[in-house]
RNA sequence: GCCCGGGUGGCGAAACGGGUAGACGCGGGCGACUUAAAAUCGCCUGGCCAUCGGCCUUGCAGGUUCGAGUCCUGCCCCGGGCACCA
């Protein structure tokens, strides 16, 4: 039969899951290996392409690792609360609970489609039963240590989605799922303290071994500042102070007048009588203002004077508050000293008002621009002279001589909104009294399912959806009979995906969330891949987690991830063209133009020749027509050229490939190999419809190495016993340790190309030899397992080749006999010369001087140098 | 605006401490097999000039070096992150 993956497969899958061939147990004799992938959301839409390319990479690892002797933990599980489950219910009144299970099946047949190693007796699911016990119970542990509280915060609502986000949640002043607008609003919501473990979130990036891009982005988003904490005495209100924080405390001579956020604590009692009226509308104006807006102003400065005034602790002068939103209620102490001649911002608002701005530090020009550099102190007192950093030193030491401030460390980084204003989620364990008071639930009484609902909209007067479930929401506490309500609220999709590679240690533990035997053996995460989209949020948040795990001594390890790669995106070829029809009416007959027909006028995009504004078209993949030399035309409109385009995969730019049509037409194993052959893991790259058809060669090439296709009865060929001939045996060893290294390196597009190398050229010269067939199939077993399997049980094996040793190259078949080097004259390559490889540095270079076209081009010259280059070239100057 | 990535053939790419640029694959060309096509196999395929051969070429312009895709300086373009954080 010819090679037909169609056939054996589906066959080998079936096996690997009878047999639980990847079933990982725990066995003290072997090194553990963990390797993850960040575990899917279970969309309607199903697999796309892109899935598989992080989990074709960790389980080629996975089956190396298993080879090379490592007891093996690769799992797969859940992430399946989230929005589309809900508001597809909200839609059609199907619970999600029946979705979800739905979209988990095909995303399950669709992974083992691609014949995976996971050990799927350790599968998760987030919304089961026995899973958000666990969940709720770390909540529990969180507020038990203090974590977790509630608080009237501005919350970032978004009205089109019916929930507050969490500030990471928010792009631009927009929902980040969906784009819709956010307002901020206060609310009261549960939020978990993460600032208290900024210090160690930060310290402990150090010992990962993660991107360094990524590690950057969690440093910047914690935003650690160090400077110091002064305190302002404001004149007529004794003991009353303001505090700021500041990173230059150096400046503090020029500090001429102060300013508070809108919302800050002060602003009401402190306002003079007389500026009263202009404050509220400012505060009124502000508070409505969305994020949006206020970002739109970055440029003008707005504010108003209070009338009220503040002592300078240095210069004992009298200097104005303001208050005006450029400053944060939500960073520092919501409060500022003002230093114009050193800050842009302050700069721009003191210009605004008429303020005056007093420079401090010399070496920039302050009358047309803030100078922010270090420089020398001057008209600063006991300043004066002193560079920036040990100016910085002595005011610290003065304020906190005088009680008047401090050094202090400031964050970014704000404590974590917890609670969501949805249906599908976990609901918080805890009772509420009227007094105020709370009861987080017992062990016995986890986990705290949602109640059933047929209607998922929020409820009327801008409740929650679980507000509908009157009777779930009103209860009494079984433990003091007293009434009781439960919370309305649910926790956001990251609560599930912040221990869940935790759970896959012991994924069926009913006693606790997993036994301490489990974790110690299999954590920590030696090998995480998933999208650079988790960047900060899951990757700080589930850190948050461990820590304070950790912390309760659950767990063995400060940090859950050591290594940490991101997979690039699978990109999609798109066709575009362009039409009139702005309006989008399906009666139109729109006047078409190619993307050569049309330039872009500002925002907008018109035809090169009328100047009508057109729109953007797109020709599904499959409906493109292809012209002479592949040029792609409209499927009906004769003549129109499309442009064809790479971006991201949506439907709506038809440009989606389904896997389980690849599947269907060149198996598994190709669609894994060209996942991996597309470019380096790391890297975005197309997705190539006539890529794949390479890799497939490959595999029907490899098929009829061991294959008798032309014979009736297509019998295995015949292998000659034993390592074959030697340059048989040392392309064999040349591919054993170059592909080790590839894997090791995560290189694997460069395997692949190796092993096309070995197949191409293996049985060249002379037949196959028993060794080298065995050595080529367990090389290629991570890659294209099917294949590899089928192959070696028709060798005449009766076990997996799951678990076959890893072949180790022999280095005296890597070391060859001869070697070529390049000779160059004047560093331009002329000549080769063949030496052997143990040739001393004379013979080298008397070959290379005699070389026929060194002679030539040295043109009768004697060489000034000659530089050899061991293993390399040799490279003559003259 | 600031901070990260990244620019190498028609395309995806390779080149691991500076040492033969373009492995491997797609696409293309020529040939073999075939009544024919598909499939398969073999050869060629960065550009320009050409008789031997030579010149140019890793976004652009410089520099360091015997030698630069790789190191340094300045600039251009693309992708991503942050965005009044005091």
């Amino acid at each position: 039969m010819p090679y037909d993956p169609r056939v054996i497969e589906p066959r080998w899958q079936a096996y690997w899951l009878e047999n639980e061939t990847f079933r990982a147990e725990i066995d003290p004799s072997k090194p553990k290996y963990y390797v993850l992938d960040m575990f899917p959301y279970p969309s309607g839409d199903g697999l796309h392409v892109g899935h598989p390319e992080g989990y074709t990479a960790t389980d080629i690892l996975a089956r190396y690792k298993r080879m090379c002797g490592y007891s093996v933990l690769h799992p797969m599980g859940w992430d399946a609360f989230g929005l589309p489950a809900e508001q597809y219910a909200i839609k059609t009144g199907t619970h999600p609970r029946v979705t979800t299970r739905r979209n988990i099946e095909n995303f399950k047949r669709q992974i083992q489609s691609l014949g995976f190693s996971y050990d799927w007796a350790r599968e998760i699911d987030t919304t089961d039963p026995g899973y958000v016990k666990w969940t709720q119970w770390i909540f529990r542990l969180l507020h038990e240590r203090g974590l977790a509280y509630e608080a009237e915060v501005p919350v970032n609502w978004c009205p089109a989605l019916g929930t507050v986000l969490a500030n990471e949640e928010v792009i631009d002043g927009r929902s980040e799922i969906g784009g819709h607008p956010v307002v901020r609003l206060p609310m009261r919501q549960w939020m978990l303290r993460i600032t208290h473990y900024a210090e160690r979130l930060l310290d402990d990036l150090d010992e990962l071994d993660w991107p360094e891009p990524i590690k950057k982005q969690q440093r910047d988003w914690i935003g650690r500042s160090e400077g110091a904490r002064v305190r302002f005495a404001v004149e007529g209100h004794p003991g009353r102070e303001i505090e700021v924080f500041t990173t230059r405390p150096d400046t503090l001579f020029g500090a001429t007048y102060m300013v508070l956020a809108p919302e800050h604590p002060f602003v009401d009692e402190i306002t003079t009588p007389d500026r009263r009226a202009a404050v509220r509308a400012y505060v009124d104006a502000s508070t409505r203002k969305s994020e949006r807006a206020r970002l739109a102003e970055v440029k003008e400065k707005t504010g108003v004077d209070t009338g009220a005034r503040a002592t300078n602790p240095c210069t004992g002068e009298s200097v104005p508050i303001w208050i005006a939103d450029y400053v944060l209620a939500t960073y520092g102490t919501g409060a500022i000293m003002a230093v114009p001649a050193h800050d842009e911002r302050d700069y721009a608002f003191a210009r605004t008002f008429g303020l005056e701005i007093r420079e401090v530090v010399s070496g920039g020009d302050v009358s047309h621009e803030a100078y922010t550099g270090d420089g020398i102190a001057v008209r600063s007192g006991l300043l004066d002279g002193l560079p920036t950093a040990e100016a910085k030193r002595r005011i610290v030491a003065w304020l906190t001589e005088r009680g008047a401030g401090e050094g202090a460390v400031t964050y970014k980084l704000r404590d974590w909104l917890f609670s969501r204003q949805r249906y599908w989620g976990e609901p918080f364990p805890l009772l509420h009294f009227d007094d105020g008071t709370a009861r987080l639930l017992r062990d016995d009484e986890l986990p705290l399912l949602l109640p059933d609902l047929d209607d998922f909209r929020p409820a009327e007067g801008g409740g929650t959806p679980l507000e509908r479930a009157r009777d779930w929401i009103e209860t009494v506490d079984p433990v003091s009979g007293r009434r009781a309500r439960r919370d309305p609220n649910v926790m956001p999709q990251w609560a599930g995906s912040c221990w869940y590679y935790l759970r896959f240690c012991d994924p069926r533990n009913e006693h606790v969330p997993f036994s301490a035997e489990a974790e110690r053996h299999w954590m920590p995460v030696d090998l995480y891949v998933g999208g650079a989209e988790h960047a900060v949020l899951h990757l700080l948040y589930a850190r948050f987690w461990h820590k304070v795990l950790y912390d309760a001594g659950l767990v063995h390890t400060r940090e859950p991830f050591r290594k940490l790669v991101n997979q690039g995106m699978i990109l999609g070829y798109s066709y575009r063209y362009w039409d009139d029809n702005l309006e989008d009416d399906p009666n139109a007959t729109p006047r078409c133009h190619p993307s050569s027909a049309v330039r872009i006028e500002g925002e907008h995009v018109v035809a090169t020749d009328t100047g009508a504004e057109v729109k953007a078209r797109w020709v599904p993949l499959q409906q493109v027509r292809w012209g002479p030399d592949r040029t792609p035309l409209h499927p009906t409109i004769s003549g129109l050229v499309l442009e064809e385009v790479v971006e991201k995969m949506s439907k709506s730019r038809g440009n989606v490939i389904n896997p389980d049509e690849v599947i269907a037409e060149y198996g598994a194993d190709a669609m894994r190999l060209y996942e991996m052959f597309i470019g380096p893991l790391e890297k975005a790259a197309p997705w190539s419809t006539d890529g794949i058809q390479g890799v497939h060669r490959f595999l029907q090439r490899t098929w009829r190495l061991f294959v008798d296709e032309d014979r009736e009865d297509e019998p295995l060929r015949d292998l000659a016993p034993g390592p074959g001939a030697p340059p048989q045996a040392r392309l064999v060893a040349r591919t054993v340790a170059g592909v080790t290294g590839d894997v090791e390196g995560l290189a694997f597009n460069t395997a692949i190309s190796k092993l096309m190398v070995l197949v191409r050229d293996v049985a060249k010269e002379a037949p196959l030899a028993r060794d080298a067939a065995e050595t080529l199939l367990r090389l290629l077993a991570p890659f294209a397992p099917h294949l590899a399997e089928e192959l070696w049980r028709r060798l005449g094996h009766e076990r997996s080749i799951a678990y076959e040793a890893w072949p180790v190259a022999d280095p005296a078949l890597l070391a060859a006999e001869t070697m070529t080097l390049a000779v160059q004259v004047n560093g331009k390559r002329r000549d080769e010369i063949e030496v052997p490889v143990d040739a001393s540095e004379g013979a080298i270079r008397a070959a290379a001087l005699a070389a026929p076209n060194v002679v030539r081009h040295l043109e009768g010259r004697t060489p000034k140098k000659v530089i050899v280059v061991p293993g390399r070239l040799v490279n003559v100057v003259g």
